[in-house]
DNA sequence: TAGATTGTTAATCGATTAACAATC
DNA sequence: TAGATTGTTAATCGATTAACAATC
C-alpha cells in the first residue's frame, strides 16, 4: 500500500466510512457509489473520492465501489483488520461499564485487562476479567503486548498513570478524565470528555 | 454582548479554555496572557486572541486576561453560567455510570431523569434517581422543561428514541450509541463512540 | 453505444498564523 | 518611560468543492 502523507482529518473519517459500509453491507447491498455513501455519512462524494485517493484506487467509473473489497481495504488501512488487545484502566463505574460493552467484540477490540489501585475492587469479576491491583500493571501490560490503553480514573491520578502506560510501551490511550496528559507525541491520545461536549450544545441553545 | 456569526470550530474550543482557566484559577493565579493560556491548552496565542474576538475584548494590553474576569465571560457565552437539566435515556451499564458521574455537578450539569423500558430495571435507585419508564419519558421532560439528553441504549432504539425525545422540546443530544441519528437541524447532536476513535488510533500503532 | 461514476486537477473557501499599531 | 501584550489586519496555509477527462 504506497501511501504519501495522509491529513489526520482524513484518518479521523476513515472509521465513519468503515462503519456505514458495515451497516451496508447488513443491509444486502453489494455496491455504492461515493454520493450514495456520503449521504448516508453525512458528507460529499468528492470528499470520499478525495480521501480514498490517498490510499489507492478502489472504485471503478460507472458503478462504484464494491462494499466488501472496500470494507476490506478500510480495515486494512486502518489495521483494524487483527483484534487489538486493549487494558482498561480504573474499574469504577465507568471502566466496569466499559468493560462490559458488548459493541468492542466485532469491531477488532479485546479489553483483555482490567485494573485498579481498590483493594476493594482488586480479584472482582467483571464479565470474563479479573480485576487486577495497578501494582502489576506494567507488568501484565508487557507480558500481553498491550498497546492500547483506556483511562477511567480519578483525574488525580491520569498523568501519573499514562505516564506508567507509557513506559510498558502503551502506544495509544483512549482518556475518559477531565486530565489534559502531557505525552511524549508519538503516543497517540484521543479525549472522551461529556461536560466539554455538552458545554459546546449549550452555546447553540435558546435561551429559556 | 454584539455576536457576530462564530464558526462551529471556534465554540468547540471555548470549553477547553474554560476547562483550562478554572484550573489555573485552582492553582491560585490571577493573571494570564494569550500566550501562557494557549501552552496549556495546546494552541496558540494568536488562535487564542482570534477566538476571543469573536465575543469581545476581554484582555488588556500589557498585562493580559484576568482570570477570574475571562471564565465570567466564556460562561455567559456558552450559557454555562447556569444548571441545566440533563435527562438519561437507558439504564444500562453505562446509563448508570454517567448518572453516578460526579464531574457534572460542578460544572453545569444537572442530570435530572433517569429512563429505561426494561420492568427490572424501572423502580431502581441511582444516586438519588430512580429509573422511570420510557412510556412517561416524552411528559416528564416536558414538565420539567429539559432541553438536553443523553443516550445510553442498545443502537436498534437510538433512532425511534431520539425522534420521541425531540418531539419532547429536546434540543441536544449527546449519542453514546453506534447510530448515526437523523434529526432535523436546529438539534444539536454530538456522537461519542469509543470504537471509533480507538479505530483512528489503530492507523498509527508499529506493526506488532 | 450511452450513461454513470471514478480519480484527479484546479478553483474556492475557510482557518491559522504572522505581524504590528495601539495602549496598558 | 520602556516593556509587554492585546486586538486586528493581511498573508499563508490547508481543506473542501467543482469540474471533467478517462473509462467501466
Amino acid at each position: 500500500m504506497k501511501e504519501k502523507f495522509v491529513p489526520d482529518i482524513v484518518v479521523k473519517r476513515l472509521p465513519w466510512y468503515l462503519q456505514t459500509l458495515n451497516q451496508m453491507a447488513r443491509e444486502g447491498l453489494h455496491t455504492v457509489s461515493s454520493i450514495a455513501l456520503a449521504d448516508r455519512v453525512g458528507t460529499s462524494g468528492a470528499q470520499i473520492r478525495k480521501d480514498l485517493s490517498y490510499f489507492g484506487e478502489f472504485g471503478k467509473q460507472g458503478t462504484g465501489y464494491s462494499i466488501y473489497f472496500l470494507i476490506e481495504q478500510l480495515q486494512k488501512i486502518l489495521k483494524v483488520d487483527r483484534i487489538w488487545r486493549v487494558s482498561v484502566v480504573g474499574a469504577g463505574n465507568l471502566g466496569r461499564a466499559l468493560t462490559r460493552y458488548q459493541g468492542f467484540a466485532n469491531r477488532g477490540i479485546d479489553i483483555c485487562l482490567l485494573f485498579d489501585n481498590d483493594p476493594g475492587l482488586v480479584g472482582i469479576r467483571v464479565n470474563s476479567l479479573i480485576v487486577r491491583h495497578v501494582d502489576s500493571m506494567a507488568d501484565d501490560i508487557q507480558d500481553m503486548k498491550v498497546k492500547m490503553a483506556i483511562l477511567t480514573l480519578p483525574s488525580e491520578a491520569a498523568q501519573a498513570t499514562a505516564d506508567v502506560l507509557v513506559g510498558a510501551g502503551i502506544q495509544a490511550i483512549l482518556n475518559y478524565t477531565p486530565a489534559a496528559l502531557m505525552l511524549p507525541k508519538h503516543i497517540q491520545v484521543e479525549h472522551i470528555d461529556p461536560v466539554l461536549q455538552l458545554q459546546r450544545m449549550m452555546y447553540y441553545l435558546g435561551e429559556e
